[in-house]
This record gives C-alpha cells, structure tokens and sequence, in this order.
RNA sequence: GGCCCCGUAGCUCAGGGGAUAGAGCGGCCGCCUCCUAAGCGGCAGGUCGAUGGUUCGAAUCCAUCCGGGGUCACCA
C-alpha cells in the first residue's frame, strides 16, 4: 500500500467528478497533480497542489478550485479536514485511524511491505561490477558492486523484471598479459626463477594459478614459445580469475543472473552483425577525425578509420569502430553486446560504470539509442571513487594483492554489512569516504550502527514482551487495538512508515538505492526519539505494566517499525542484528 | 579548449518545481530510581558559487560565467 497514492488518487477522482459536473472545465490534464508531506508539519498530514496547478489552464483562481475540493474531499472518511493555505495549497489532516491502518499494513505485510506495481513488469538489466578477469576484485569494484545489487533490488521490490548481468571483459590485451603474467607464476611452480617483468602482473593470486598450471601441464610448456601456449592459458587463467571474482561477490553477498564474455562475441559475426544493423541506418562511414579541441595536437594525425555516427545521436563526435588497421576498436564489441541485450528484448538498460568512463557515455547512449531506433533507454550510473581513511589518515594497504586494498580486505575488516550500507550513504555521482575506523564505531554519527540499533531495540521491546507472557507474532499484534496509538509521538511514528512505500517509488524511478539508506536513518531517528519520550512520558513506553490491550498496541507500532528497517535493510543486501553486542 | 560530475551551516552531506531550506559531526545548555543514555531534547550557525531567464512559485529547470574534480582519436 502507498497512503500518498491513494490520496492522490482520490484527488484526481473528485477533480474528474468536478469536471463532469462543471465545477472546473473538461480535459484538464492532472499529471502534474502531487500529493505530498509537507515540509511544516503545522500544515497537516498531506498537500495537494493541485488547485494551483490547474488555475491557470482552468481560468480561475487557484482558491477558487481549493475551496470546491476541499469540500468534496472532507467527504472522505479518512479525511478529517481539508483547509485552503498560502497561495492555494490543500492542507489535509488525516484520520489517526489512517495512520493505524499503516501499521496493521506493515504488520500484515511483512517483508512485503512497500512492495510496488510500479515497474509494471518492465524487464530490465543491470550490468555492474564487469571488472576485468585479470585478478581480485578492488576497492574501486566494491562500491558498484553495491550499488549495482542494491538497485536490482530496489528495482525487483518496485515491479521490474529485474536481470543482473556482468559483462567479462576478457577480449582485449590485459588477458594476454594475465596469460604471460600466469606463464611466469608457471614456470616458478616448476622450479625456475619467475620473471615478473615490468607491465606483468605482479599479485601472488597468481601463485596458485601456476601452481594448477603445473598440475595440468607438467613441464611441457616450458621454454616453449608463447605462441605455442597464450591461448591455452589465457582461458585456463581467465577462467580462474573469474572463479575468485565470484567468490569475492559472494563475499558481498551479490550474486549475478547472467555472465557475458566479450572475447565470446568474436568470430560469431555479432559484432559484424550488429556494425552492419548501423550501416544499414547509414551511420557507418569511412572517414578522418577532427583532432581534438584545445589539445595539443602535436602527436595527432589524420587517419581514415571505420566510425559510428554517434553524433546523428546526441554524442559531440563521430566515434572509430575500427583501428587504422582493420581491427576492432573496443567501443565495437561494445555495440555488439548491447546489441545483444536489446535484442534479447529488454525494456530498459542500465549499466553501472566507474566514473573514469564519463566520456563513455554519450557514445553508449548513442548506440542504444541507434540499435533500439529510440526504443531502449540506457541509464549510466557513473560510480564516483571511494577515498580509504583509518582515523582520519588516509589508507593504503598492500596484503595480498601487491599494490591494491582488495575487495577481501575491506570485507574482513569491516564486515560485508557494514560495506554495503555505507557504500549508499552517498549518491553515486559523488565521491565516498570510507573510514575504517569510523564504520565500526558505535555511535550516532555512524549510520549503520545507528539503523542497527533502532532495530535491536525493537527486539529487545518484542523480548521483554515475550518474557511478561504476551503475544507478540506479527498476527496477534495486527489484532490488537490501534485505536490506543493516539499520541502526537506515535502518529508521526506511524507516518515516517508510512512513507516508507513512497520512498520505494522515488527510489526506483530515479535509480537511485541510497534514499532508501537516507530514509532509514530518519526512521530509526523518529524511532529513537519516540524511544525517550518513554522517559518523560511513562505513557509513551511500549511496555505497559499489568495492560496487556495498550501494550500490544505499543508494541504493534514498534514491531512495525521493524518490519520496515528489515524490508529497506533487505533493498539494501545488509542484514538487520537482532541485539547489539 | 570540448564533454561529464560536483559547489547547500565551521566540517561531512541530504533535499522528485512548492509554503519559514534539513540531518549528522563540531560548539553551548539540558535529560538515566524507568523497555539498551551505544540514546534523546533544545540553542547557536545559511545572500543554497554568481548573474540572467522560464514559472503563480526555483536550491531544484534553462543559459552564461566563476571555483573544484574527472575525462579527452588507432587503451580496454
């Protein structure tokens, strides 16, 4: 259920009914109609602003409309009033049985609370994380990894056939220096004196890629040339990079639908296919780049290469599918997969990039837009960096992986939980610092933990409960008397959660998972500030000596509060603690 | 120089065209005989980078400019 929703949408049936009985004029458009919490609370429950959206197409003063609403939705039971404010703002103050009714919802609901149609089954793929398969995932993979499956998840909550898909970037020339990186870690298997030359790759995760080298080949490989051996073991290493990739994935607690290579593009015609789709539109030519603007073009020549007309789609410049020596550029495998993608027939795309691929964008759009005549959207989330910090000192560490924080490392020190929360703490366009320190820490500024402990403070209440022999299933608090939640401190209570549903929808529309961490930091603030009025106000205390009725109410609005944090905990990948420690 | 992102309280940042712009930290003042004070309440702190424009209404949309970062033809 979303309140917000099905006010507006009464609304927008009164405004129809006015138009029928010519209250207002015929065939006005009520799209822009909102229906919000207002930012003052002393201005009710809910706005509409509707009488000033529709005072100018429909000739008359905004209070004018407001007034004839007004009195037709005080009709409304759940509407308790309905007043004129400002320049034709609709305050409406709604029924505490309405907010009561929230809390039964999320009780009856569960996990599925704020669950939404508005994606209407919409099949869209996200692609994220796609790091190349020539070691451990790092720290700059973890953030999109985070956001990436928050957003599947988001997006799978609010009604979209959601697939989530890494692309394997295993076609160009950083696999041949695994594959000569691995030969190395070969030979030192077998005993020989490995030589780690400058532009190789240096990790000791490819010790054990040697080792099973060894295992496979014996020592037949040994001082053959590479042509006899860099196929071979470009697989057999990639393979094995891919293996650890998944583990670390796993030790984030993402998991993907779908796998795609891109060296499985070559040789199947898909690129060619997909470069002869453009050709056909005409937006494959022959022909001589412009030299970049304002950069020195000292080094730069004109040469004649195979471009894509991007520009026919929005981009600033024609782009080279084709090198001056006949073979792909890496856009081009590129196009094909999205290509791909289009014609597997999805409604939507979105790819979660790293923000050094912010010229990338234009052109991707270009294509899809091409590839799908305009048909596909393709969403590109650029993942600004994350900055490491231990007590305020910025952080480096070389464990395993020789130069980089591995996406290991952040997991075993902050704990896989922890990670994703605070990697959507911020939006993705912004740039993301991430203290060691700091994420452990136990305190308010801490936003995790601050979550964290709402929530286990509702289950110490449900435990207590349970100790003084009540009730406490989700079934017998949705039975209880609601009617008790009357206090000012626990109608807002039952409001933050109500909005909750609505915050699901802005969310997903916008792509955009770290309202939904931003909105469970509030949530757990009006918790903890409902928690302490109890000190004043012994009235307040969910617990309620020798009154079981009033108890069960309290402890409904509370048990309810948790139910949301575990639904938005869930968007999020993190796990809700039942007790701090 | 082109393109992209950012610019909001001392600091770190939220803010779907709506009313008097918010939170945390830091500062000051309060709150535990009582479900976890690991918390809560209050006060102080702002020309929302600048200037124009669109609009009944702009932090939000558009244009130009100023700062900061990223990126920039045969690397992926």
């Amino acid at each position: 259920m979303n309140l917000f929703t099905d006010i507006r949408e009464l609304v927008v049936a009164e405004l129809t009914a006015m138009a029928a009985e010519g209250q207002i004029p015929q065939g006005l458009d009520f799209a822009n109609v909102a229906v919000e919490p207002p930012r003052d609370e002393a201005h009710g429950d809910m706005a509409t602003n509707a009488a000033m959206v529709l005072a100018k197409p429909a000739a008359m003063p905004p209070r004018a409309i407001a007034e004839a609403l007004a009195a037709r939705l005080a009709r409304d039971p759940r509407i308790l009033g309905a007043d004129v404010a400002g320049p034709g703002f609709l305050n409406l103050r709604l029924s505490n049985l309405v907010w009561q009714g929230v809390v039964a919802a999320a009780l009856r609901e569960g996990a599925n609370f704020g669950r939404s149609a508005i994606g209407r089954g919409a099949r869209v793929n996200v692609e994220f994380v796609s790091a190349n398969p020539t070691g451990p995932m790092h720290v700059g993979h973890v953030r999109g990894a985070v956001v990436g499956d928050a957003l599947a998840n988001l997006l799978a909550f609010a009604g979209w056939n959601v697939t989530r898909e890494y692309y394997i970037n295993d076609g160009g020339a950083q696999v041949d220096v695994l594959a000569r990186s691995a030969y190395e870690r070969y030979r030192e298997a077998c005993g020989l004196e490995p030589e780690i030359r400058e532009g190789l790759y240096p990790g000791d995760y490819l010790i054990p890629v040697g080792e099973a080298l060894k295992v496979k080949y014996g020592s037949a490989l040994i001082d053959q040339p590479e042509a006899v051996w860099l196929t071979d073991i470009r697989e057999f290493a990639s393979q094995m990079m891919m293996q650890m990739i998944r583990e670390d994935l796993a030790q984030l607690g993402v998991r993907m639908d779908v796998y795609s290579s891109e060296k499985a593009l070559y040789g199947t015609g898909k690129i060619e296919a997909a470069i002869q789709t453009l050709r056909d539109m005409g937006l494959i030519y022959e022909g001589v780049l412009e030299p970049p603007k304002g950069k020195a073009p000292e080094d730069w020549e004109p040469r004649v290469q195979t471009l894509f007309r991007s520009t026919a789609h929005g981009d600033d410049v024609d782009r080279p599918v084709k090198k001056s020596d006949g073979s792909w550029t890496y856009f081009a495998p590129d196009i094909a997969y999205h290509h791909d993608k289009v014609k597997r027939g999805f409604d939507l795309l979105i790819d979660i990039l790293g923000a050094d691929h912010g010229g990338y964008v234009k052109r991707m759009k270009a294509a899809v837009s091409a590839l799908s005549q305009g048909s596909v959207p393709l969403d590109i989330k650029l993942i600004q960096l994350v900055k490491l910090y231990k007590n305020g000192e910025p952080f480096k560490m070389s464990k395993r992986a020789g130069t980089f924080v591995t996406l290991r490392d952040v997991v075993e020190q902050a704990g896989a939980d922890v990670t994703r929360f605070m990697m959507l703490t911020r939006k993705n366009d912004v740039a993301l610092d991430f203290d060691f320190a700091k994420v452990l820490e136990q305190s308010k500024d801490n936003p995790v933990f601050y979550v964290q402990y709402a929530n286990a403070r509702i289950n110490s209440v449900l435990r207590k409960a349970r100790e003084a022999g009540l009730d406490v299933s989700d079934a017998a608090l949705a039975r209880a008397d609601l009617t008790q939640l009357s206090h000012a401190a626990e109608i807002d209570m039952a409001q933050q959660i109500a909005e909750f549903p609505r915050e699901v929808e802005i969310a997903a529309k916008g792509n955009e998972p770290h309202r939904i961490a931003f909105y469970l930091y509030e949530l757990a603030s009006e918790f903890h500030g409902l928690w302490n009025r109890g000190n004043e106000d012994a009235s307040l205390r969910f617990l309620q000596d020798g009154n079981p009725a009033t108890s069960s109410a309290k402890i409904a609005l509370a048990r309810a509060t948790g139910v949301v944090i575990s639904a938005g905990l869930a968007i999020l990948g993190v796990t809700p603690v039942e007790e701090m420690r």
